[in-house]
DNA sequence: GTTAGGG
DNA sequence: CCCTAAC
């Protein structure tokens, strides 16, 4: 029982184990010597940016870690001192736990580390703790090191400091802090700088720090020396941990300190924190630009989709499902299952992400799209029409063409595709065959069912709208290809959607549609919305070549004219659009260009 | 239901 | 143009 509280704890610490800056936190609470084992591991990181430290803050570092090690030797002899025999086996449980998810995670975490506040509930725990040992003061176990040895060679795992609350004095209120201001709370609160721009990010993360808990719904504290207190409710917490009142560590019968409310709470968060940073911080490896550019914009979490192609690489079981479902062509065993997950996410040529792979059926060596998951939405529909209509060639394809005449609308201009067509070649070879397959497999089962069919049928799906994923091509004029559902842009569209912008302002796309775009039924907002985020990438992409002002590379779109351009830049500009990226260099250099070309009757 | 942003 | 999370 004990052990198995203990290690119910040591769950609970668990993610926050792999941040270096948060060791020491994770330590007083955590319950096992695997604390220390962490310890080991982090003194074996190799810190990727070995900036300069100052021998004064190296040394407060190296007295953290003393300190810190005297926790973990305390720790240490309570767990030993609990004399389980099951002691050493539920060490190995514990560690081996943890260094999963360790390894996977170095690399996120070594930017994480600069992202989660440091924390220190050891001041806090700390009585409670050494009260608890005095009782059970047992002999050091021979897992203890001296901290000596720990310490030595070790680098400091972070560039931190000490938090400096004495550099936050009297009423805080976030809210009204610029980001330079939130920047100075940031280091005073968490003894660090931080490069993030984002302003709900940094309140948060002060806010978390300074309340040393998750409740970020304050964003106004009063600092007295070096205490804080909740502005409104509240009133004498007690130091920057007060909070901790509110959530007193949970203590169980030993008197072991487990995980206390705060932290449950706490650790709930670090998932999700963790995929933000991930998000934020990808590619961090560069520079600080892209993260500023990107903490400006709004924070996206990983897709469904994401995760779940990503943990799919993982798995190679689905892969090796899908092996055998793709037939086994006895060619296989060229491919083994990892070099086949490369293989298999293959992109192709219509733009979308299409999971293919190259595989003889029936030495036909056609290419067979596959699915190793279920795709969401279209895919799934397609099929659900597949299965619900009765495979008479009538039913199917009066249903498609219904949908595809659905699809459509009826445009004002441009209206003569063949429609029709598309809705012909309807596989009706594709009987019943997958009842009962599993839903996962369908898509998959559609497709090799139709592949081994025979070859026609798999041109006939290339070329008919419905089938697949959508990506039907047709040939341009100018050589390229298109989507079929592709209706480009007409100029007057073009213009139209630029009035739009500049009389409802960009953003209002629903409003641009509904009273600007009423009668074009197949431009839906979203997609003004794209069409007016690619005119203001052209508009800001071509403008320094401007002598030729035709300069034209085109890819077979129609060019919008530079006037159209301009204006499109200049609505951009009014309405502080520039894209980041395109920075002010490049701005300021055409915008008193735009002070020269402008007059020609824009706006 | 709309919008932003990635694909 | 689609998809989907964020709003």
């Amino acid at each position: 029982m004990e052990v198995e509280s203990l290690l119910i704890d040591d769950r609970c610490g668990k993610h926050v184990v792999a941040d270096p800056g948060q060791t020491v936190g994770c330590i007083s609470n955590e319950g096992s010597s695997s604390g220390m084992a962490q310890l080991k591991r982090l003194e074996g990181w190799s810190q990727p940016e070995n900036k300069k430290v100052d021998p004064d803050k190296l040394n407060g570092r190296l007295e953290y870690i003393e300190e810190m090690l005297q926790k973990v030797k305390e720790e240490e002899r309570l767990y030993i001192a609990c004399g389980s025999p099951d002691c050493s086996s539920a060490y190995v449980i514990v560690d081996s736990q943890c260094s999963d998810p360790h390894d996977k995670l170095l690399h996120i975490d070594e930017k994480l580390q600069c992202e989660i506040p440091l924390q220190e509930p050891v001041p806090l725990l700390a009585p409670s703790l050494s009260e608890s040992h005095l009782n059970q003061s047992g002999s050091v176990g021979e897992c203890s090191h001296p901290p000596d040895e720990l310490v030595a060679g070790g680098s400091p795992s972070s560039i931190t400091t000490k938090p400096d609350f004495s550099r936050l004095k009297g009423e805080i209120c976030l809210d009204n802090l610029s980001i330079k201001e939130l920047h100075e709370t940031f280091k005073a609160t968490f003894g660090r700088e931080t490069t993030v721009k984002d302003k709900q990010w940094l309140k948060r993360r002060i806010s978390m720090g300074l309340t040393n808990s998750c409740d970020v719904s304050t964003t106004s504290f009063i600092i007295k020396g070096n205490k804080f207190v909740k502005k409104g409710n509240e009133e004498g917490c007690n130091g920057i941990y007060g909070s901790f009142a509110k959530d007193p560590p949970i203590v169980n019968q030993k008197g072991l300190p487990t995980c206390h409310v705060g932290q449950l709470d706490y650790h709930k968060v670090v998932p999700e924190r963790r995929l933000e940073n991930h998000n934020l911080d990808d590619n961090s490896g560069s520079d600080d630009h892209q993260k500023e550019q990107r903490a400006a914009k709004r924070v996206r979490k990983p897709t469904k989709r994401y995760i779940e192609e990503l943990s799919e690489v993982e798995s190679k079981e689905s892969n090796e499902r899908l092996l055998n479902l793709a037939k086994n062509s006895g060619h296989d065993g060229l491919i083994s299952p990892k070099s086949h997950v490369r293989l298999v996410r293959h992109v192709s040529s219509g733009g979308r992400t299409v999971i293919t792979r190259l595989d003889s059926l029936g030495g036909s060596g056609i290419q067979v799209p596959c699915v190793s998951r279920v795709r969401r939405s279209r895919p799934r529909k397609n099929f659900m029409a597949l299965l619900k209509f009765n495979p008479s060639s009538m039913g199917m394809a009066a249903a498609l063409v219904e949908k595809a005449l659905d699809d459509h609308g009826f445009p004002p201009d441009d209206g003569n595709e063949n429609r029709v067509l598309k809705a012909s070649s309807t596989p009706e070879h594709v009987h019943h065959q997958f009842v009962g397959v599993p839903e996962k497999d369908k898509q998959f089962s559609v497709m090799s069912v139709v592949g081994l069919g025979n070859n026609t049928d798999l041109k006939c799906m290339n070329s008919n709208e419905d089938s697949d994923d959508n990506v039907v091509t047709v040939p341009t004029s100018k050589g390229g290809i298109r989507r079929k559902h592709h209706r480009a842009w007409t100029l007057s569209e073009v213009m139209k959607l630029v009035e739009g912008v500049s009389r409802y302002g960009a953003g209002r796309w629903s409003e641009i549609k509904r009273l600007a775009f009423a009668s074009y039924s197949y431009r839906t907002s979203v997609d003004l919305k794209d069409k007016w985020r690619n005119l203001l990438k052209a508009s800001f992409a071509q403008t320094p070549p401007d002598t030729g002002m035709n300069s034209r590379k085109n890819t077979g779109a129609m060019p919008i004219p530079t006037p159209i351009l301009l204006k499109v830049r200049e609505l951009a500009e009014m309405q502080a659009q520039v894209p980041p990226n395109l920075s002010l260099t490049k701005v300021a250099g055409s915008a008193r260009k735009i002070v020269h070309e402008k007059q020609t009757g824009f706006l």
